[in-house]
DNA sequence: TGTCCTCGAGTTCC
DNA sequence: CTCGAGGACA
């Protein structure tokens, strides 16, 4: 059954305005009315807070309607915490303010077990026990932080957190969830409660929010934490009726009398009451409990439906809390152990261009070194100049800043609130940042590229790079510090050069010895024994990677078969189109380009076809790589497959046979189930392998 | 002509 | 990993 909120705001639409009159009502009315309203109530609690109807979508509107044709004919009937007033109150100019009785203070923040170990031991100390204090232990939503007060029952006020003791009142907003219960069930609860909770946005439904906003021209929200917390900050409660949000309660504000002993009773009574709480809530003795916990819930944290940035671990008992108390900052019985963020919000401290071994030209944002997801991250790219303008990022912005995939920096947004005054657009520069030579943008296209060629000296660096590393002419110790002096000494002027070299040349290299000269020269030698396919990429011709290389050298069989052919002919091998058929040719009529691959040949290069070894299961499969593997490198499984006679792919599409899954696999693994894909873990791949 | 799929190119950090 | 763009195909 699908969970649809958009669907059942938007039949909340209407709204009546409640009759004043006191006028005899009809006792059966009055009860049907009461009736219906219990019944629709308890619906909702079904299916918003224990996600468990027990009616259908259909009935259910039956209910609603009647209810709400009922209260439309009487108005007398309807009473502020029906459930057809969830959106009641028209468009404000702001917010009023509400004031907590009790602080929404913070809690402290542990990244480390030593840290919790340390607060629990402390704790004990104050505390005075020998044994294992007991502590809940929870998940600590990334959300946005609300306090509900109920005064005899009903939803009175609703506030966000503020500065902790006022924030804003935002109660037409919050009564329009469903899983907030207008009044409260069951009976025994105090004349005053407040319920203190986080009000979230499922992952899947942010995906759909983000998704429709972007179809709609609307604003995409950076992630869910955001979208709750701007659709809680709605000033019109109609839209925020139509945002998919949900409300976890995690604790209580001021009570006009106890409700439990323990926070584990208080927070089973908060579910008797109509409140939805977290199932992941558990108790737990000592530390050796709270990181027990920890480690699960992170082993977890991806397969649950709502974005969590921590645990939260409190002291049970609330005798022991008042005992506590509190530090100036925060509870002594609370500890949030947090998750290495993922996200984290940084300063753009320039944003540098940076020179491709093609020319083109990628802005690159240099970043106030930040740690997101378990490292420090000091560089983002920005791709091109027309993702700077989407982005709209500025020199000195404060951005919010993710790993992509959980490996790659990415810049979200930039945080406007905090954008410097004067801060101005960044624009593509003019003359190429590395040779002053000329920068142009080719029109229809968004790259834009240094036309000086070899001549520029990071396109020689790159391409000398290039022509050295794993998958070109694999030459080792060929690194990034050495071409640089290379190209700086004029020792090399394009990838021939690199076969020229001798140790005279490199004596004349700062930290290199004669013993890695000699070494560094054997590497070059022995790399002239290599492949076909190798040696075609590592020419760099534009538009020709490692897929079109190895077409280009199965099709042609050898350079001179390749250089030989036109454009019609270039086209008959696979994946080559008119464009890339176009580029091919062109190189090969540059004198410059043929004078590069007959110094290449003279000085000893020998590309030889790669053939299939033998007949094998896994020839003409199509496979994709992801995770690590044990026995080899990501690389060796590809040239093996190859050898093979198989197909390496990067992305997983419904073409590809196998995905095979190492340690720690990326996104391609989920994407490969939802493909139907079959997936290989190390030991069947091998297996298969071997034949 | 539009859509899906692939590839190329650039980039980050350990 | 992301974006852009070319190729294949309907």
């Amino acid at each position: 059954m699908s969970y649809e909120l958009e669907r059942m705001g938007a039949r909340h639409g209407r709204w009546e305005s409640r009759g004043t009159k006191d006028q005899p009502v009809d006792k059966a009315l009055m009860r049907r009315a009461a009736r219906l309203r219990r019944a629709v109530e308890y619906h909702n609690f079904r299916y918003y807070v224990l996600d468990s109807p027990v009616i259908s979508d259909a009935q259910f509107d039956e209910l609603f309607r009647e209810l709400h044709t009922l209260e439309a004919a009487h108005p007398e009937l309807a009473t502020r915490d029906s459930p057809t007033q969830r959106i009641g109150a028209q468009p404000r100019k702001d917010f009023g303010v509400v004031r907590h009785a009790l602080p929404m203070g913070s809690i402290d923040t542990a990244f480390a077990e030593t840290e919790v170990e340390t607060w629990d031991r402390r704790l004990r100390e104050r505390l005075g026990v020998r044994g294992e204090v007991a502590y809940t232990a929870e998940p600590k939503f990334d959300g946005a932080s609300v306090s509900l007060r109920y005064e005899e029952g009903v939803l009175a006020v609703a506030g966000t957190r503020g500065d902790g003791s006022a924030g804003e009142d935002v109660t037409a907003n919050v009564r329009t969830i469903r899983s907030v219960p207008l009044r409260l069930q069951g009976r025994g609860c105090p004349r005053v409660l407040e319920v203190r909770g986080e009000v979230l946005i499922e992952k899947k439904h942010f995906a759909r929010l983000n998704a429709e906003q972007a179809k709609h021209g609307g604003r995409l929200f950076a992630n869910a934490r955001n979208a709750a917390a701007g659709s809680l900050r709605q000033l019109d409660p109609r839209i925020t009726a139509r945002r998919p949000l949900a409300f976890f309660a995690w604790g209580l504000g001021e009570v006009s009398a106890p409700v439990a002993d323990r926070y584990s009773q208080a927070v089973r009574r908060l579910g008797a009451w109509g409140f939805r709480t977290s199932d992941l809530i558990a108790t737990v003795k000592g530390a050796r409990g709270c990181l027990a916990y920890f480690s699960k819930i992170a082993a977890k944290r991806d397969a649950l439906p709502f974005e969590l940035d921590g645990v939260v671990y409190k002291v049970d008992a609330f005798r022991d809390r008042e005992r506590l108390g509190f530090t100036a900052r925060a509870p002594r019985w609370a500890l949030a152990h947090k998750f290495a963020a993922r996200e984290a919000t940084t300063i753009i401290e320039d944003i540098l261009p940076s020179v491709g071994r093609t020319g083109i030209i990628t802005p690159v944002a240099k970043l106030k070194p930040v740690a997101v997801g378990g490292v420090t991250v000091t560089h983002a790219t920005l791709h091109n100049q027309a993702e700077v303008e989407r982005k709209d990022v500025r020199i000195g912005d404060t951005v919010l800043v993710r790993r992509a995939g959980d490996v790659i920096p990415e810049i979200v947004a930039p945080i406007k609130e905090k954008r410097p005054r004067g801060a101005k657009p960044w624009r593509m520069p003019a003359k190429c940042p590395a040779c002053g030579g000329t920068v142009v943008r080719e029109i229809g296209k968004a790259a834009h590229r240094c036309m000086a060629g070899l001549a520029c000296h990071a396109q020689l660096e790159r391409a000398l790079a290039h022509f050295a590393s794993r998958r070109s002419m694999d030459i080792e110790g060929f690194g990034e510090k050495l071409v640089r002096q290379l190209v700086a000494k004029h020792l090399v002027k394009s990838v021939a050069g690199v076969y020229r070299l001798t140790p005279r040349h490199l004596a004349k290299l700062e930290r290199l010895g004669e013993k890695s000269a000699r070494k560094l020269i054997a590497r070059i030698s022995k790399s002239k024994q290599t492949t076909l396919p190798r040696l075609l990429n590592a020419l760099g011709i534009p538009q020709v990677g490692e897929a079109t290389a190895a077409a280009l050298a199965q099709h042609f069989g050898s350079i001179d078969a390749l250089a030989a052919a036109d454009r019609e002919t270039l086209m008959q091998a696979p994946g080559v189109g008119s464009a890339v058929a176009t580029d091919i040719h062109t190189f090969f009529r540059e004198k410059r380009n043929l004078g590069v691959i007959a110094a290449l040949l003279r000085a000893g290069v020998r590309p030889a076809v790669a053939r299939p070894s033998r007949k094998s299961p896994v020839s003409g499969k199509l496979f994709v790589l992801t995770g690590a593997l044990q026995s080899m490198t990501r690389d060796e499984a590809k040239d093996r497959l190859t050898a093979l006679g198989a197909t390496v792919s990067e992305s997983v599409s419904r073409r590809t046979d196998y995905v095979v899954i190492g340690a720690a696999p990326g996104s391609k693994a989920a994407k490969a189930r939802a493909f139907g894909v079959p997936a290989l873990d190390e030991s069947h791949f091998l297996k298969l392998l071997s034949g």
